[in-house]
RNA sequence: GCCGGAGUGGCGGAACGGCAGACGCAGCGGACUUAAACUCCGCGGCCCGCAAGGGCGUCCGAGUUCGAAUCUCGGCUCCGGCACCA
């Protein structure tokens, strides 16, 4: 090779190193991506992704969910809209304070540490991000205004305290879910057998907001998110009926069972009662000679995980608590059980019933030997057809049998005036119940928003003044070698003077869920450091609602169901405008380890993105990353295939910068095929160009980012 | 278990109900090179066959349709969520 061709090859090589960070540099320094949020000369684009959790082992999968999203962002910016697209940290949460406990070290120095990391990563990426708007929600400047908005919940009625109850470790306090290990459920540090206690907690009521979530009018959203959505808010019309509790020779029966159901129409047939284990009026109401047997089997039902309780697969088990309850159309005495099947978080925590018309009720009854009573008949059978399984289809022309006077009325027509006729006496009501449970938001841990209360042997629980915020979390914190709340015993966050009679009073240790920070910070985005209150109002109504939110669909049901709720809550209060947050989304899947496997460093599958960086540049990772396969669907990491692109990308540069118009390497490149004419070769690339550019328009509309890449690879 | 999603070459994937396998990876053959790497050109679902050609083929089983990877029903497997991981 000469001198001159060595060169002139160095020159056209692709060099991503040498023209990166350069660029990446003057962007930074001339702000080109710190949006002008008052610049109403373009109309505005909100472009949000979901912000990344700072954990320990930074890899891949950040990079693929932002890589899209921000080519999306250049490509509105090109088609000339004012984009917005910010980025922060959901700082507050288990992980960092699982690594304080376990080495020591403090939760804000982990996470800060983290967070620094994660904005080399994202910035040495060429994201486009404006991070003049960065978001950190550890920071007082943010909590300070989760307490502020809890405190107007407060005052709006939305959020109360009641018991409730979580797994407990002896030595380590509250435990989450995933810090309970093991068939035998013990704790993850110190392996002691986790239990259940209840305790006083905060909750905000999202059942209020329950229709309007089942509301998506005007929404582009994935109709499986809407699904999910729809399913877990779990709607049900039915009615609440009275049981009374019958004589016996303990008690004097009399107390009423309220039941929520469905199916009133089947209520001839309930032929026993079944209450939740947790049910308040089980110990009452339980026959002295049952008392041991069914105490045992409330402590076992309560040591059993929810998700264990509701399989259907499981066989069902219970007892006989020896007290009888009247069933108010036949006036026939039954049976009561408890039985874990039933929960106590679901319409009243008791139910009638039914085995000939439900299936669990029908399994139940098999095992224990109850009557199953058939009082629903499909068109043409008999009323005393046997039954081998609960019948449970609504076939049109079903009628009431063996009820009394409402047999042969059609079964919803006879269901109705079942209800009606109990009403009369104040016996039923007809009611709606919601799978959906008011949010819980209180968590006994150091490392989230203090929640702003204080609790005053005179006043009770009284809210902490506006002009007192923000409660500060302690600097200094000491886990003592357990996972207990340091909150407990740090006697300066604790002592505090009662607002209202200046009396010694105590503050509240639980903090908030980090749910409630990710609720509103699009909001926080548009004004991160407004000292006066949590938004702009003049910027908010400008710039929200978010014209398009990207993440992951394991948010599907939590996530993005609390936003809706924040986002509504907020509304009432006066505080933004509109009552929805996003109005298109789009979830992607997971990127997964070479071997199939979430990437975790215990995995050993993390991929790590500086390397890759650093060996074929920024450019290529991210194009490989959206040429991988649809964006919805993730899938496993690929090393090989990496190389394609840088390849493709090479030759796009080579192509560009040749003045003739030649690919590297190929001795034929440039010249046209014998018998062709230039003309028509003109032609034809002039045609293929715009077909590509009408076909990459469309798949990036589409999210298609792996077929518009393959695309660009074919013209 | 319940709710939601997915299943197509050796691999990632493509395909308004209309030629299955675009684009890429790995592989094979060739050009360039003293050689290798890089780069470039070409081949490529599987089986039989020297070939021409034939048979089979989109997780499994039924069905709808002139026609199904695509629609319907049943099943299997995997992934996400199931309320204290975020």
């Amino acid at each position: 090779m000469t001198d001159t061709t060595e060169a002139r090859h160095r020159i056209e090589r692709y060099d991503a190193g040498a023209i990166e960070p350069g660029w990446q540099a003057r962007w930074a320094e001339a702000g080109l991506h710190d949006t002008d949020l008052t610049d109403d000369s373009r109309p505005k684009y909100y472009l949000l992704t979901m912000y990344p959790y700072p954990s320990g082992d930074l890899h891949i999968g950040h990079w693929y969910i932002v890589t899209p999203s921000d080519a999306l962002a250049r490509f509105r910016r090109m088609h000339g809209y004012n984009v917005f697209f910010p980025i922060g940290f959901d700082a507050f949460g288990l992980p960092a304070e699982n690594a304080a406990i376990k080495n020591g070290g403090h939760p804000f120095t982990w996470t800060m540490q983290n967070i620094e990391n994660m904005r080399r990563q994202f910035r040495s990426m060429g994201a486009t991000f404006a991070w003049k708007n960065e978001v950190v929600t550890a920071d007082p400047s943010y909590y300070g205004w989760n307490q502020w908005l809890f405190l107007r919940f407060l005052e709006a009625g939305l959020a109360y305290r009641a018991r409730s109850s979580v797994d407990w470790c002896p030595n380590d306090g509250t435990l989450a879910r995933e810090q309970v290990e093991g068939t035998d459920r013990h704790c993850w540090r110190c392996g002691a057998l986790v239990e259940k206690r209840d305790l006083e907690q905060w909750f905000l009521r999202t059942t209020r907001y329950a229709d309007e979530l089942l509301d998506f009018t005007g929404l582009d959203w994935p109709d499986p998110i809407k699904n999910q959505q729809t399913n877990w808010i779990g709607r049900s019309e039915g009615a609440e009926i009275d049981f009374e509790v019958a004589p016996d020779d303990y008690q004097p029966g009399g107390d009423r069972l309220r039941v929520f159901t469905t199916r009133p129409d089947t209520l001839f047939g309930a032929t026993f009662m079944v209450l939740a284990p947790e049910h308040p009026l089980v110990p009452k109401l339980t026959h002295p000679d049952r008392l041991a047997e069914v105490e045992a089997y409330v402590g076992q039902a309560r040591r059993r995980t929810e998700i264990d309780r509701l399989s259907t697969d499981r066989a069902k088990t219970g007892v006989a608590i020896g007290a009888d309850t009247i069933n108010p159309v036949s006036g026939e005495r039954i049976p009561i059980f408890v039985a874990d099947y039933v929960l106590a978080t679901y319409g009243t925590g008791a139910i009638m019933a039914v085995p000939a018309h439900d299936e669990r009720d029908f399994e139940f009854a098999e095992a224990f030997g109850l009557e199953i009573r058939r009082v629903v008949a499909a068109p043409g059978e008999g009323a005393d057809a046997p039954m081998g399984a609960a019948y449970i289809a609504h076939a049109a022309g079903e009628v009431l049998v063996n009820s009394g006077p409402y047999s042969g009325l059609p079964a919803d027509e006879g269901g109705k005036a079942i209800v009606a006729w109990l009403a009369e006496t104040g016996r039923a009501d007809p009611k709606v119940t919601y799978r959906l449970r008011d949010w819980l938001i209180s968590r006994q841990r150091y490392w989230g928003t203090p929640i702003p209360v204080i609790y005053c042997p005179t006043d009770g629980v009284v809210p902490v003044p506006d002009d007192q915020l923000p409660v500060r979390l302690p600097e200094t914190v000491d886990y003592a070698g357990s996972g207990d709340n340091p909150l407990n015993h740090d006697e300066t966050f604790l002592r505090v003077d009662c607002p209202r009679c200046g009396g010694p009073a105590r503050r509240e240790t639980d903090t908030m869920d980090t749910f409630m920070d990710s609720s509103w910070y699009w909001f926080r985005y548009l004004s991160p450091d407004e000292p006066g209150g949590p938004i702009d109002r003049e910027i908010t109504d400008k710039w929200t609602p978010v014209d398009q939110y990207t993440g992951g669909a394991e948010h599907a049901v939590m996530h993005l169901l609390y936003a809706r709720f924040f986002t509504k809550a907020m509304a009432d209060s006066g505080l933004v405008r509109d009552r929805e947050p996003f109005k298109r989304l789009f979830n992607q899947g997971q990127i997964l380890g070479a071997d199939g496997e979430r990437m975790s460093k215990s995995r050993g599958n993390v991929q790590d993105p500086d390397e890759l960086v650093e060996r074929y540049g920024a450019d290529t990772v991210r194009l490989f990353l959206m040429f991988m396969g649809p964006w919805d669907q993730g899938g496993p990491w690929s090393p090989t295939g990496i190389g394609g692109v840088h390849r493709f990308l090479n030759r796009v540069w080579t192509l560009a910068l040749d003045p003739h118009g030649r690919e590297a390497g190929d001795p034929n490149a440039g010249t046209l095929p014998a018998g062709e004419s230039e003309a028509d070769a003109r032609a034809a690339l002039r045609s293929a160009a715009h077909k590509t550019l009408r076909d990459v328009t469309a798949d990036y509309e589409a999210f298609h980012f792996n077929t518009m890449i393959a695309k660009l690879m074919e013209l």
